[in-house]
DNA sequence: GCGACAG
DNA sequence: ATCTTGTCGC
């Protein structure tokens, strides 16, 4: 398969006002999420969106990858490293998250050995979505490596700036060394 | 009523 | 999520 790469990098900074409330994520991050998100919808044919968190593993089926997924309405998979809802199940030697009947999410193995639970978000399957995570793996990354920039970004926009009232989209490298 | 609970 | 020491594998 052909090799990939980043091509462009954008954070949201601003003051979080809203508090983590389980089932409602989005809230909190959505207004943050979308201005950043804009930036890349603008510039460049988007098929397909990775978000951090559930997608319809969710106790109405509406995590935050499905919300941004629907936003935009681009097909969206979920990546979340904790369950949020759902039993464990296994089905043919593979496990996932059963919730009310329903396969909502996979349990993904990562390149350490560790997990984390890939839903569909939005025009998206679970099958499909699980292909797409697992060949985004970057050794020794816990996270499909498209995420773990993202969040290694955050954090570190989040050390060196002054907390704002005013939002702010900037502009980030596309490498991980020049983030840090 | 009690425990569970993405980031 | 965040805090935080030592420890293990690559």
């Amino acid at each position: 398969m052909k090799k990939s790469r980043v091509v462009d990098c954008y954070v949201a900074i601003r003051r979080v006002c809203i508090p983590y409330i389980p089932g409602l994520l989005a809230f909190r991050e959505m207004y943050l999420l979308v201005p950043a998100v804009l930036r890349i919808i603008n510039r460049y044919c988007v098929d397909l969106m990775l978000v951090d968190g559930h997608g319809i593993s969710h106790p109405r089926r509406l995590g935050i990858a499905s919300h941004v997924g629907l936003a935009f309405n681009k097909p969206s998979i979920g990546v979340a490293k904790k369950r949020l809802i759902g039993k464990e199940v296994i089905r043919n030697g593979n496990h996932f998250l059963e919730y009310k009947g329903e396969v909502v999410a996979a349990e993904v193995r990562t390149p350490r050995g560790g997990r984390i639970f890939v839903s569909p978000g939005h025009l998206m399957e679970l099958h499909i979505a699980v292909s797409i995570v697992k060949r985004l793996f970057k050794y020794p990354y816990k996270l499909p490596y498209p995420l773990h920039l993202a969040d290694s970004i955050s954090k570190a926009s989040k050390k060196l700036r002054t907390p704002s009232e005013t939002l702010k989209v900037v502009k980030c490298p596309t490498s991980l060394d020049l983030s840090l």
